[in-house]
DNA sequence: AGGGTAATTCGTTAAATGGCGAATTATAGA
DNA sequence: TCTATAATTCGCCATTTAACGAATTACCCT
């Protein structure tokens, strides 16, 4: 039960719900979710610490730099709840919105996006 | 987004889930919700009206009673979110528990189970 | 070793949430 | 119409949560 209200805990937040929205189909390194979500690294850094305990996502480490990306052999339960995400979210308008300006981000060195990121939000 | 954040939000608290699970296969009276998650009625009707909001749960009024259910023809994406929970928590040992006790509720008058109520969590 | 930097952890604050009891509402029955 | 009662709404309090900036950690590169 624990296991699975983590779960329902991670998932209750918008922010968090964009960034596995984000991730479906791509990897997306720290910098690129702060950016997208326009938070503090310190906000973002807790919530994805949120989805990982929930195993909702995934992490890789490369260099400075940490990638995140939704789990590749998920547990059938974290793999349902992420089709069920996904499904329910497809065609929601923040969430296209939010695919557009990704896609202007991943365009961007990510080295430029870091840059001067430290403390404030991104934008 | 606003309608999903909702059925999320409504996903995120455990006595919430434990209702939904309850709820799984049968109809249920607002006061043996009550006794079964042995918490005060006005706890339990907030509760409920957030799953209602969320339209993980419908109603029936019948006198003073009002008995809830689940949705008999769920929008898809709340279909697959009670197919989810239901599936996630089935084996799950406190909702296995709250079957038990939820049995010995159903074999108990629900007048009996409402009377002195008022106020006080039940038990 | 020392400097620079991406990300995390820590400490604090404001807002949201879950809990209760009291008051209210709606309905059944005398 | 009056009383009783199942459930809800209201008002309050304690806890949790999301947000930030500052401090720390981990890692690369001279």
């Amino acid at each position: 039960m624990n296991e699975f209200m983590s779960v329902c805990k991670a998932l209750s937040d918008e922010n968090r719900i964009r960034a596995i929205m984000a991730l479906n189909g791509r990897e997306l390194c720290v910098c690129q979710i702060i950016k997208l979500l326009a938070l503090a690294p310190s906000t973002v850094s807790k919530h994805m610490s949120i989805l990982r305990n929930a195993r909702l996502v995934e992490w890789r480490k490369e260099g400075l730099w940490i990638h995140y990306r939704l789990p590749g052999k998920p547990a059938p339960e974290i793999r349902k709840a992420i089709a069920w995400i996904c499904g329910s979210l497809e065609t929601n308008e923040k969430v296209k919105k939010d695919g557009i300006r990704l896609k202007k981000i991943l365009k961007m060195d990510p080295g430029d996006i870091c840059r001067g990121q430290s403390g404030r939000a991104g934008q």
